[in-house]
DNA sequence: ATCCTATCTGAGCATCGTTCAAATAAGAAA
DNA sequence: TTTCTTATTTGAACGATGCTCAGATAGGAT
């Protein structure tokens, strides 16, 4: 359907392909879904010859690995906002709710960012390999709200069974069969944040998504 | 590899091409994982043409649902045993570790369970048709030990939250990035339960897998 | 023995991921 | 400028996939 754009600087033939296939991507993946995401597709839609890609991206694999590290970058960006925007332990509420938000608003994308994670059983370098890391984040804020860092295992345990609920809750989120319990409880939100709070990992629940 | 067997009843050309399709497909999930799951391949190994699985299955889809079913009566099965045999409160744990076993044992089919489901933003029917089925039975269990089902919303969460946790964990088990924290803990079993545990879903933890 | 119908095959279509030799264009060297 | 070099892109091709369809085949009933 719509064409790349050609605006900025071409220092080749195409300019930064390996931008614009990557745009192309996650252009596609909003818009078909995860299914239609063909390399020869996202060729098709960035403009270009369904050999260009392998200039760039050594397979398909490598192509979606780019994509799903945007992805983990908005996800990181996204929760470090709404961090800010809490304080003490609604912090970690906070991540929480933004997290299971954002793969709400981003479903093709989320799938993308552990489906090439599941292939490789190697949890993405992206989630937890700065401190702007979606990972490292809940790790840090429960360290800065009590938690104790020299109890390790304790900390990490407390760590990976929020990450496990979180995504738990973000992969149910979306079927219809909860349609009920949402209406019932007001919405989406605190459909979301009352499964959480249920769960006891995420205190409470405040802030905007 | 193995021929399909040939030795029941043979009503018409090959027997029960559907049930040696399934079969076949099983077969081959176990042993070369969800992506050498073709159509083709699953007729490949069943010992038949390309074209023959299109008159038992209207669809790979349909195939795959075929299979995702059969995962689903594994499962319930055993939850089923776990539950009895475990009394009182336990019971909710012995539910969540059999569901996580189950999907550690099975990490292929497990996928293949929800994959189906994903695509269609529908939950297996197969998950709670039946008071064999693997979501009534938690929901169940928590009635049977003091949960009011009058309250019909707070049981309703509970078993949500529960079943998010459960998924997110049988999801995150299997990367490797948790090995550290297993060994630590002194194996699977004991991180599993741990996990479970922190999540105040499931009591406490005692029975076999 | 004949017919009917479910079952299976073989060939074919469009698409996919991937490779490779050849064409092209950008920047450096002359 | 002209030439050379190299990165970038193309076009054609291969094997594999999901799926369709006309025709072959074989049970079971008549």
């Amino acid at each position: 359907m719509s064409e790349a754009k050609r605006v900025e600087s071409r220092p080749y033939h195409h300019g930064d392909l390996r931008r614009a296939l990557v745009d192309a991507a996650r252009r596609l993946l909003e818009a078909e879904g995860p299914s239609a995401l063909s390399l020869r597709a996202v060729a098709r839609e960035a403009g270009v010859s369904p050999a260009a890609p392998y200039h760039h991206f050594k397979d398909k694999a490598e192509l979606l690995d780019a994509v799903a590290h945007e992805g983990w970058e908005i996800l990181g960006a996204q929760m470090s906002e709404a961090k800010s925007g809490a304080t003490g332990p609604d912090q970690l509420t906070a991540l929480g709710i933004a997290y299971v938000c954002f793969a709400r608003d981003n479903p093709a994308l989320y799938r993308v960012m552990y489906d090439a994670a599941r292939d490789k059983e190697d949890l993405p370098g992206d989630m937890q390999d700065n401190k702007e890391s979606a990972y490292c984040m809940v790790r840090d804020t429960m360290i800065e709200n009590g938690a104790d860092p020299s109890q390790d295992g304790h900390l990490e345990l407390a760590s990976v069974a929020a990450w496990c609920g979180a995504h738990g809750l973000a992969e149910m989120a979306g079927f219809r069969q909860f349609d009920h319990l949402k209406e019932e409880l007001g919405g989406e939100r605190p459909f979301l944040e009352a499964v959480l709070n249920h769960m006891g990992l995420f205190p409470k629940a405040h802030d905007g998504c």
